[in-house]
DNA sequence: GTTAAGATCTGCT
DNA sequence: GCAGATCTTAACG
C-alpha cells in the first residue's frame, strides 16, 4: 500500500482535511493490523481560531504541532479519551487536522475486543475518543512520523473523486462554533453524528 | 500550590 | 435528550 508523504500534509490546510477523507488509517500490533477509511475531519487553524490548541502559542502539551507535517499531534482530554491529529503545514505553523471518524475496514473483531464485545460496528470508531481506544493511539504516538509502521497513512487507490463532501460548523468547542471547518463523507453511516442538514 | 475548563463517551430517563 | 465521570493542562496567586 502507498503510503501519503511529506508533501500531502505540507499544503493548505483546508486541502488537506478534504484530501485525507476517503484514505486509509493504519495500526500494526502484535495481535494484527487494524485499518480504516477516514471519513470525518476538522481544522484547526494556526491564526485566528481560539478554538485551536496553537492559538495561545507553543506550550508542552502542543508542541508537536509545531513539528514537522505528517507527523502526529495526541492529547487527552476529559479524563479518558486521546484524540489524534495529522500536523499540516510547514514546520513551525502550529495547525493540525482532528481524525473524528473512520470506517472500520480491517481487523474488526480486534476493534471489537478493545472497545467492548457486543460493540455495535457503527459504533467502534465514529467519534475521536473512540477510533483512538479502537486503534490502540495514546500519547506514545504525539509526535510520531506517520509515513512510518505501526501507524501511518495510506492512500486508498480506489477513491472515487465524485465523493460527496460536505462541510459543516466543528463539533464540540465553545469559541469561533460558526467556522465551517469540519469536512464529512455525505451520508456515510460511520460519521460521529449525522450531518447537520440546512 | 490551587483551580477551572475541556476538540468526549456512556448510561440512564 | 441530559448529566456525570475523571484527570491533564494551563493560568493564576
Amino acid at each position: 500500500m502507498q503510503r501519503l508523504d511529506q508533501s500531502f500534509f505540507k499544503k493548505d490546510i483546508q486541502t488537506v482535511a478534504r484530501a485525507l477523507l476517503g484514505q486509509y488509517l493504519c495500526r500494526e500490533t502484535e495481535d494484527g493490523l487494524v485499518s480504516g477509511i477516514i471519513v470525518e475531519t476538522e481544522a484547526y487553524l494556526s491564526s485566528g481560531d481560539p478554538a485551536c490548541h496553537a492559538h495561545r502559542g507553543m506550550t508542552a502539551r502542543n508542541a508537536k504541532m509545531f513539528g514537522p507535517p505528517g507527523h502526529a499531534y495526541i492529547y487527552y482530554i476529559y479524563g479518558s479519551h486521546y484524540c489524534f491529529n495529522v500536523v499540516t503545514g510547514p514546520t513551525g505553523t502550529g495547525e493540525a487536522v482532528l481524525i473524528r471518524a473512520v470506517e472500520p475496514v480491517d481487523g474488526i473483531d480486534l476493534m471489537r475486543h478493545r472497545r467492548g464485545a457486543g460493540c455495535k460496528l457503527t459504533n467502534l470508531t465514529s467519534g475521536p475518543g473512540k477510533l483512538c481506544q479502537a486503534f490502540a493511539i495514546d500519547r506514545s504516538f504525539d509526535g510520531h512520523d506517520l509515513q512510518m509502521p505501526p501507524l501511518y497513512l495510506a492512500m486508498n487507490i480506489e477513491i472515487n473523486d465524485k465523493m460527496a463532501v460536505r462541510v459543516t460548523p466543528r463539533i464540540g468547542i465553545s469559541s469561533a462554533r460558526d467556522m465551517p471547518l469540519r469536512f464529512v463523507l455525505v451520508g456515510n453511516q460511520y460519521l460521529s453524528r449525522r450531518e447537520c442538514l440546512e
